[in-house]
DNA sequence: TGTATTTGACCCAA
DNA sequence: TTGGGTCAAATACA
């Protein structure tokens, strides 16, 4: 990203900051006024008394805050930074201006007779979105690598995968993986087509979300001691981790007590968007072979929660990146942001 | 034996 | 013509 680039979306993060805090503020004053004096209400609206009114209406914030945050996403489709973005299909909303390739149709064999192997229409522009990685993020899907091929230009093989389910469920989701530089080492993530297989396991039953919310009814999986911690303690966990050993691909756990761990969210979480705390190593997968084992952290910060509800998937903004560009911290812009 | 990965070959779009 | 996406046989492993 350039320098004047980031400025740019610093300043205007600040803006939206700085207007979340007004807002914030103001109906502070209007909640504490309603439940003292109703009558007052009015003096706080500024319409009388000798209390100031508040430099902008609750109106105006709103309007500045999303004008900030679209001026942000702006700035970051800009140029080559089309990674900036990492909100996939159906994560619309507030971020719905983001980088989404419109699509064709989804790749389809030609109708000629099977056989004939690489026999394919390749697809011109497809429904995809990027990320871009500092370390292997584990996406809670279940992908299957169907094919590896050196990039031009590229010191690292591309790695094709598709989902599971593509055969026993028809599911179109695929994913391109990329190592893109050595130092640090950036992971280029491409997913393309929407998941539409099923899960067997019911969202609310792995939705991960930030256990520093009290009374927060959902499952926070604890990578680190290998079990998970339900809020409520009486949930049962019904994320699978699936072990494997000898040619396990994928996502593998190091502390894990067998070879591996495959941590297999389904689609629906995905989908609604989960918090995901992962602090542990991550031994490298196959497919990933020659590559660091990365410090495994993955955030992904839903915006608009409704107390804990499950998440709509167009009111989340997903940041699986370090969520900090030059020391800038994201995460904690948005926490204050959006606290 | 079943499942997943590897890898060379095939074929299309640019 | 060639890079890239996919296929499918071969292979590995539990």
């Amino acid at each position: 990203m350039l320098p004047e680039n980031l400025s740019a979306v610093v300043q205007q993060l600040l803006r939206g900051q700085d207007s979340a805090k007004k807002l914030r503020d103001l109906l502070t004053v209007v909640s504490s006024v309603d439940q003292k004096k109703p009558h007052m209400k009015e003096e706080v609206d500024g319409a009388g008394g000798d209390r100031s009114p508040p430099p902008l209406a609750a109106k105006d914030l709103l309007g500045d805050i999303f004008q900030s945050l679209t001026s942000t996403i702006s700035i970051l489709n800009k140029g080559s930074f089309e990674e900036a973005s990492q909100v996939p299909p159906g994560g619309g909303g507030l971020f719905s201006n983001s980088v989404k390739s419109e699509e064709s149709e989804e790749s389809s064999k030609c109708s000629t007779a099977r056989g004939r192997r690489g026999c394919y229409r390749r697809r011109k522009i497809s429904d995809s979105w990027t990320t871009l990685s500092s370390s292997l993020v584990d996406d809670g899907q279940q992908w299957r690598k169907y094919g590896q091929k050196a990039i031009l230009n590229t010191s690292f093989p591309r790695s094709y995968f598709r989902c599971t389910h593509q055969l026993d469920q028809g599911c179109p989701a695929k994913k391109q993986v990329q190592m893109t530089s050595e130092n640090p080492p950036v992971f280029r993530t491409i997913y393309t087509g929407k998941h539409t297989c099923r899960s067997l396991l019911k969202p609310s039953h792995i939705i991960l979300a930030d256990p520093r919310v009290p009374g927060d009814t959902s499952i926070l999986l604890n990578f680190e001691t290998g079990q998970s911690t339900d809020n409520n303690s009486n949930t049962t966990t019904a994320t699978r981790a699936r072990i494997r050993g000898g040619k396990t691909r994928g996502f593998s756990c190091s502390s894990a007590p067998s070879a591996a761990v495959k941590c297999e969210a389904r689609e629906e979480a995905i989908a609604n968007y989960v918090n995901v705390s992962c602090n542990n190593l991550w031994s490298s997968s196959s497919e990933y072979e020659g590559f660091p084992s990365p410090d495994y952290t993955l955030l992904e910060s839903a915006i608009g929660s409704d107390q804990g509800d499950v998440l709509s998937s167009n009111q989340s903004l997903e940041v699986n990146m370090d969520l900090s560009i030059d020391g800038f911290d994201f995460e904690e812009m948005l926490a204050h942001t959006f606290s």
